[in-house]
DNA sequence: CCTTGAACCTGGGCGC
DNA sequence: TGCGCCCAGGTTCAAG
């Protein structure tokens, strides 16, 4: 489920249930998802209490007293729930009635907390996702961190940096965006409506937004700003829509959000005035949502 | 270096 | 009820 927004409503939503409790014990209930666990990776973080959530780019950050650091990634269709109460019966629920998705629940973090016995449970049919665990200080020279891009969160992403690593770029800009050593935390989805908003075409080379001097053009300084935008608004709709359920799930804001370009192929460009169709094309193996009308 | 395509997995949707 | 095909929010390799 998940690029940036999304992980960051998961970290959100897991926040009450996780941060201050003791992980009394992981339980790996398969050797592997994308890649193996760690070997000593139960061993390792069971027994600690968890002193925060984090997030870098796509990654879900836990951080252990002891300086130990879980990275967990959700890959393609990862996601959280949390079970509160005691009891080895896992209740259903409304929202997650027993049946045969359980047998895609692969990690549960047993946990303690301020009102009592609780479980995170990790679920993945596709066991794109993994998890690893490392020393918070090895965290920023990890093989998955070394070479992130900026957040399009905050402050920092802005349009001279892009325009430093767009210059003479024939790639387009989908792939550009796309790139995690670009920006990090940007997926298809994201991409495709910045674009939109933007009106920049997808095919469009990177390099073309930035002048002969190095500095972005105008065209750039509106992606830049409509990229963090687009970012905050799907994490502010997250946010929201997800108050009352994320306890229980953690994949519900993807589908409750309407996006505008994004899987929306032969409907009207809600571009204000553009009578333009969108359309979709195939770019390094991914669908590619835009209206040819009003993107140049 | 660049760009593309395949691979890793399961499940849902659609046409027949 | 079934079968086969295509598609899916990500990342990483290998090959051209």
């Amino acid at each position: 489920m998940p690029e940036l927004p999304e992980v960051e409503t998961v970290r959100r939503g897991l926040t009450p249930a996780m941060e201050g409790s003791l992980l009394v014990r992981a339980e790996l209930r398969r050797p592997d998802l994308r890649f193996p666990f760690p070997a000593d990776f139960s061993a390792l973080v069971s027994g600690r209490r968890i002193l925060s959530l984090g997030r870098r780019a796509k990654y879900l950050l836990i951080d252990l007293e002891g300086g130990d650091v879980i990275i967990a990634h959700l890959g393609m269709s990862g996601s959280f729930r949390v079970e509160e109460g005691a009891g080895s019966e896992i209740p259903g629920d409304f929202h997650h009635p027993r049946g045969k998705d359980e047998k895609h629940d692969h990690v549960i973090f047993h946990l303690d907390t301020a009102n009592g016995p609780a479980r995170v449970i990790y679920n993945d049919p596709r066991r794109f996702g993994f998890m690893d665990v490392t020393r918070r200080e090895a965290l920023a020279s990890h093989a998955f961190f070394r070479e992130l891009g900026e957040e399009p969160t905050g402050n920092v992403l802005d349009s001279d940096y892009l325009a430093r690593r767009f210059t003479g770029k024939a790639q387009p800009l989908k792939s550009a965006l796309l790139d995690q050593k670009n920006i990090a935390g940007l997926g298809n989805i994201y991409v495709c409506e910045a674009l939109w908003r933007s009106g920049l075409s997808p095919m469009r080379a990177a390099g073309t937004l930035v002048d002969a001097k190095g500095k972005p053009k105008t065209s750039l300084k509106r992606l830049t700003d409509d990229i963090r935008a687009v970012i905050a608004d799907a994490i502010a709709a997250g946010g929201s829509s997800l108050r009352d359920h994320i306890q229980t799930d953690g994949t519900l804001g993807y589908f409750q959000h309407s996006f505008s370009v994004y899987d929306r192929e032969g409907e009207p460009c809600r571009t204000p005035g553009c009578s333009g169709t969108v359309a979709r094309v195939v770019q390094a193996g991914r669908s590619t949502f835009y209206c040819p009308e009003c993107q140049k």
